[in-house]
DNA sequence: GCGTAATCAGCACGCCCATC
DNA sequence: GATGGGCGTGCTGATTACGC
């Protein structure tokens, strides 16, 4: 009997076996997706093996081919067994990341009929389509409502074709770069590289494609926050066209289908993916590079995943056997003992200067003081460009009602609601919404108490202060046109928005209270401040100045003010190592929500494993461990499947 | 007339548990 | 000692309310 193992699409941790039925076999291929019984349900798993011999009785068959495509490689295949352990998840989990998404294929599109009786938008946006249009490139130059009312005009009409993602997709034109001449430059081509530069600047990352072409290899760039990288995809779109490949789980469903498929098939040489690109599988590729999250902000955008990409990257690298080049500003805190034990190189590469300053101020709440405006005042007498990062959104964040003390709160997720400064609009940060409040919900009182001071009441307050030129500020909530931002001199934004800014460069920015970043929930250590300070160095001109203020004199201030960050980082490995923390200890953190507690059994079976390197402490709904033998503890996979628990690991450095 | 935010319906899918 | 549907959620597109 012919039987396959099946990496199935479940919080399981093993392989299954099924039956081949006699009218599939010789059809099913390593690597496809088959639809097969687990219990009783239907599920998607993935061929892994094909043979003859298994110990299992009572087989069940499979189903039914879902994709004849081979989505898993030996490498591959290896590269998830290991995140699997390394990470102790269930290896069922990223059978998802292999499935192409399935949610409707169909392309919209807008045909052009007449611009007979159109108005003068409506002119404006005719204009626009050749014949056809995009549904989605039409919408980001108008809104929905426009659309309609034209095509009730008469002047466009709505073609909607199905898209089949398993055939028509595959992109063809593709250059031969065969001819293109093989470079001379030199560069490191076996294990891991840290590169030490602006990670903006991408020259760095063309001349590692540039040799991989030429040798017809290809290569795979992983950006944790691909959608932030827009100068980049820009680029690298406008010059290799067809040869580049997006792949991120922020993409529309149907273009990472379409990425999906044409990865898959090995076409495109160069592939520009989030983490999640790295468990697909490869042919001939050559190099992988890596650039490093600047800021623990791109979690904000995700949930928060169960890997760490940088430590799959390292695991990516030494099953393909390939060079792996880390791309930033300040290496992490695991790849930091990697370089100075020498097994990662360490390329310094950044000549840009610039000088750090730090103003006491009196208390945490004066965030324009004398000093700050003077700053500002001076720039731009200079004519300077200054940025000011400021993350608080709105005029007011906070508002309580004068009669009963209520605080004005989301209905929703009841979080403290922003004051925008428009007509009784609200925003609230945690749900993304907007809401219109009148009264205090409470008791009905519209006698509201506004405090705090947000973005936009900075942007009034130095509107008031200056009359030359004007002032811009930026949130996630407003949209970024580059071109526009570069005629501001003085722009004011939140610290998720600034590196989208590049290209524009300032001569001064300004941080008016280091409180105001540190205490974000995404903000864990004061580690994790001095990386973005590092980053924004990138954003400024030879010799600018960031200047921060703050009531409270913190340990890295010295380190940063003298330059010389990498004492900073040997102070903070000290105290980890101190407090047995990564990169020294494994970290696994066990969550489970709190209706459902850990089993007795459980706290039984952890303290067999406390030793001198071993150190557990418990909680109803948390249980951390730190320990240096992560093998001892794959025991816990298994509890994922019960309750609702969760299971992350810091781990120790892996390069 | 135009644009934005809120809201809703419809859909797919995860999750539940145990599993070939 | 349980069973094959039920429930919740998140995404998307469409519609509606509302403001200028």
């Amino acid at each position: 009997m012919k039987t396959c193992d099946v990496l199935v699409n479940g919080n399981v941790d093993q392989l299954f076996t099924y039956a081949i039925p006699d009218n599939f076999i010789g059809k099913i291929e390593i690597g496809n997706i088959v639809t097969v019984p687990l219990g009783n349900r239907k599920i998607h798993g993935i061929v892994v093996t094909i043979g003859s011999k298994t110990k299992v009785k009572n087989l069940k068959e499979i189903i039914d081919i879902k994709y004849k495509i081979k989505v898993i490689n030996n490498n591959s295949l290896n590269v998830i067994k290991k995140t699997s352990n390394y990470f102790l998840q269930n290896i069922g989990k990223f059978c998802t990341k292999l499935i192409p998404p399935s949610n409707p294929n169909y392309r919209i599109e807008y045909q052009r009929i007449s611009n007979e009786k159109a108005s003068k938008r409506e002119k404006e946006i005719l204009a626009l389509i050749n014949d056809r249009i995009d549904k989605r490139e039409l919408l980001s130059h108008t809104t929905r409502s426009t659309v309609n009312k034209m095509i009730e005009h008469g002047l466009i009409k709505e073609v909607k074709t199905l898209l089949n993602c398993r055939n028509d997709a595959i992109k063809t034109e593709f250059t031969d770069f065969s001819s293109l001449p093989k470079s001379n430059t030199p560069i490191d081509r076996k294990g891991t590289v840290f590169i030490r530069k602006s990670p903006v600047m991408y020259d760095y990352i063309n001349k590692i494609i540039r040799i991989n072409l030429s040798e017809n290899k290809r290569i795979l760039i992983i950006l944790p926050q691909l959608l932030s990288h827009q100068y980049l995809i820009d680029f690298l779109r406008s010059v290799y066209k067809n040869d580049v490949c997006f792949y991120s789980s922020a993409l529309h469903n149907r273009e990472k289908n379409i990425s999906f498929h044409n990865i898959i098939a090995g076409n495109p040489k160069i592939i520009v993916g989030t983490g999640d690109a790295l468990f697909l599988p490869y042919e001939n590729i050559a190099s992988l590079v890596f650039l490093m999250p600047e800021s623990p902000y791109h979690f904000h955008y995700d949930s928060m995943p169960f890997y760490n990409a940088e430590i799959v990257a390292g695991i990516f690298a030494k099953e393909y056997a390939i060079p792996l080049y880390i791309i930033g500003k300040t290496p992490s805190i695991n790849l930091f003992p990697s370089i100075n034990a020498g097994r990662t190189r360490l390329i310094e590469n950044d000549s840009t200067k610039s000088e750090f300053y730090y103003l006491k101020s009196k208390n945490p709440y004066d965030i324009l003081t004398k000093q700050i405006i003077s700053e500002i005042k001076s720039g731009i007498k200079r004519k300077e460009r200054t940025l000011i990062i400021y993350n608080q959104l709105g005029y007011y964040p906070f508002v309580k009602c004068n009669n009963c003390n209520t605080i004005v709160s989301c209905p929703v997720c009841n979080t403290p609601l922003t004051f925008t400064g428009k007509n009784n609009l609200y925003y609230c940060q945690k749900c993304k919404k907007y809401f219109t409040i009148k009264r205090c919900i409470n008791c009905g009182s519209n006698n509201l108490n506004f405090s705090g001071t947000g973005m936009e009441k900075i942007a009034s307050q130095l509107r008031n202060e200056f009359t030359e030129g004007d002032i811009k500020t930026i949130s996630a909530n407003t949209p970024l046109n580059i071109n526009e931002i570069s005629r501001y001199d003085l722009i004011i934004t939140t610290s998720f928005i600034f590196r989208d800014l590049y290209p524009n460069k300032f001569h001064t920015i300004i941080i008016p209270s280091i409180e105001n970043i540190l205490n974000e929930y995404i903000i864990k250590s004061e580690w994790h401040f001095v990386r973005i300070i590092e980053y924004l160095k990138s954003f400024l001109v030879p010799r600018g100045k960031i200047i921060t203020q703050s009531p409270i004199y913190y340990d890295f201030v010295p380190y940063l003010s003298s330059n010389k960050i990498e004492n900073y980082i040997s102070y903070t490995l000290n105290l980890r190592r101190e407090f047995s923390l990564p990169p020294y200890f494994h970290t696994i953190t066990v969550k489970t929500s709190e209706n459902r507690p850990f089993p007795e059994r459980l706290y039984e079976q952890l303290s067999r494993y406390e030793s001198n390197s071993t150190t557990i402490s418990k909680s109803n709904n948390e249980i951390i461990i730190k320990t240096k033998k992560l093998s001892d503890f794959t025991f816990l996979k298994s509890i994922q499947r019960k309750g609702k628990s969760r299971i992350y690991v810091d781990s120790v450095e892996y390069l």
